[in-house]
This record gives structure tokens, C-alpha cells and sequence, in this order.
DNA sequence: GTATCTGCAAAACATTTGCAATTCT
DNA sequence: AGAATTGCAAATGTTTTGCAGATAC
């Protein structure tokens, strides 16, 4: 299933389908997550949802996001020094790490190397492929300022 | 240069070069990194070396972390969602971190694919590939106490 | 009405910062 | 003496925990 075809109704199966009750919250929050694919920190969606939800509290964020990532609904991607990310969980993609935005982007490049379950005598569960650098937009910035 | 053949001189020469002095704490601080290979946290750092040092503050450590870090002596390793872990900056290689025992182990694999300078045009500076799983010595100890 | 869920307040960590005391040259 | 270095104490930021009130079944 591509995220293009999630909507509140497959969010709601999902919840259900991994022994999540869906609330508002968390609803909300998975929903988030779905619709801007883009990686956020526990404060990113905080700050996004605390308009709609008011009483909302970080604590409730932190709780839901723990126990999505239990439920392999969600992935804890840790890409980023100051805080952790998540992402929907789904084959392993490789990600890009802007050090000027902060953006993160996903890649889709072939990783076949990983896959295998066991690689000199530890198993492996699972991989994660991060790259490091500066982005396009930023490089664009970099050389308008720089008038070339 | 190989992580053996590493002595008290090459550590003091390798600060020199990148134009760190050489203080005992800094001496200290890289001489256990490059001893252990262990891509040890800040706390298993001071730990280490705070009976040989007992006026040694924590403050130090990640101070001088951070220096050799941006001197290009030190990698940031991105791999624990708890703390960052650091190693002596050299070619890029895979990393391995059991989630039972906590340690991690180093990867000689080839990663030729991300070692093109630009991809979809984004800069690439720098890459690292980190397996999440159990290693060989924690599936011993679980088929132990399993029985089989 | 009992389980679960939410959210406040406080605690527990990791990391950074300001600054005064110390050390090196 | 002057510059760099160290380390204490406090601040900052992220994440967890304890618990009381609210909500759901």
C-alpha cells in the first residue's frame, strides 16, 4: 500500500489491526505522520497538532509514537544528533540528510547487500542507510548568495 | 595507517597535525578511543578514564570531543538513539549494534553506491550504514539458556 | 464501574554555556 | 603576563515516569 492511498479510514484499520485503539490523538498523530512524510521529531508534530487538539500534550505524543514504533506501525529513525524521527514503517529506504535545512528526504536505491539475515555470524533485523550533505535547494541558496 | 599501529606517539603527532595541543585529558581521551575501538559514548569515556584522571570533568570530555570532531580526528556516530558514539575518523565503514548487549561492531563491507559525490542532486559528504540486531554472542547466550 | 488513556508536573538523562580558576609558554 | 585550557555550576533540550483526573466500553 502507497502512502498516496491512506486516508483516515486505512489509518483507523491500521490502529486496529496492530491492537491500537484509535483515539483522536492518536489518529491525529499517525495521520500527521502519513500526510507530510516528512520525518518529524516528536515536537515537529507536537507544534502541528496542538492548534487543532489543544489540550494535547507532549507526553501523549511521546507515548503514542513508543507505542507505534512497539507495534511496527511506526519507525524510529535515527539520522538526526538532537532528536529522534519517525517515519511510517515499511521496506527500508535510504535517507538524506540535509546539514543546512535540517530536511530529511528519502531515496530510493537498492540496498540488496543488507538484506541477507545473517552477515558473519550476527543477525541482522534491520538497516538503516543515511546520507549526509547538502540538498539541492540549499546548494541553489549557496550559490545565488555567492552570485555565481 | 592501521588502528594497531597506533602508539602514544602517533597520538601525539595526529593531534599536533590538526593543530589540537596535546594536554594529557586530550591525550587520554584519544588514546582510549583508538585503544578500545569500542565507539564508546562520552560516559564510557569519562568512566574510563576518571580514576586516572580524578580531577577529569565530563565538560572536558565533550569539549574535546566536539574539537577533534571538527579537526577531522573524530567520526560522530549516529547509530544509538540514546547517546552519540564517536570513532577515529578513516574510510567509511558499516556498523553493527546488537539491541541486546548494546555493543557495536565494525563492518568491512563495500559501499561503492554511495560514494558518488552528487546524487539526484543533492551533495553527498558523508555516508553511514548502520545494521540494527543481535550479535553473535547474545544468540549464543539465548540458545544457552533456551536449552537447545 | 472497571480498564484504558490522557496530560500535568517532576525526574532523569545528554549536552551546552558562562565563567572563574588553573595551567602552559 | 597573556593565551589557552580545564572544570564547576547552571541552563537547555529531549525523553521518561508517577500519578490523578478524564474518557471509553
Amino acid at each position: 500500500m502507497k502512502n498516496k492511498d491512506f486516508d483516515i479510514n486505512d489509518i483507523n484499520k491500521l490502529l486496529i489491526d496492530r491492537g491500537i485503539r484509535p483515539s483522536i490523538q492518536r489518529i491525529k498523530i499517525l495521520e500527521y505522520i502519513v500526510k507530510n512524510k516528512n520525518h518529524p521529531t516528536v515536537d515537529m508534530i507536537f507544534n502541528a497538532l496542538k492548534g487543532e487538539i489543544p489540550t494535547l500534550s507532549k507526553t501523549t505524543v511521546y507515548n503514542t509514537l513508543n507505542e507505534m514504533v512497539k507495534k511496527d506501525v511506526l519507525l524510529e529513525l535515527i539520522i538526526d544528533e538532537n532528536a529522534v524521527r519517525y517515519d511510517l514503517y515499511m521496506e527500508p529506504h535510504v535517507h538524506f540528510k540535509c546539514r543546512i535545512c535540517g530536511e530529511i528526504y528519502d531515496y530510493d536505491m537498492d540496498c540488496e547487500i543488507f538484506k541477507k539475515k545473517k552477515i558473519k555470524g550476527n543477525l541482522v533485523e534491520r538497516y538503516s542507510v543515511n546520507l549526509y550533505g547538502i540538498c539541492k535547494n540549499c546548494l541553489n541558496e549557496r550559490s545565488k548568495k555567492n552570485g555565481d
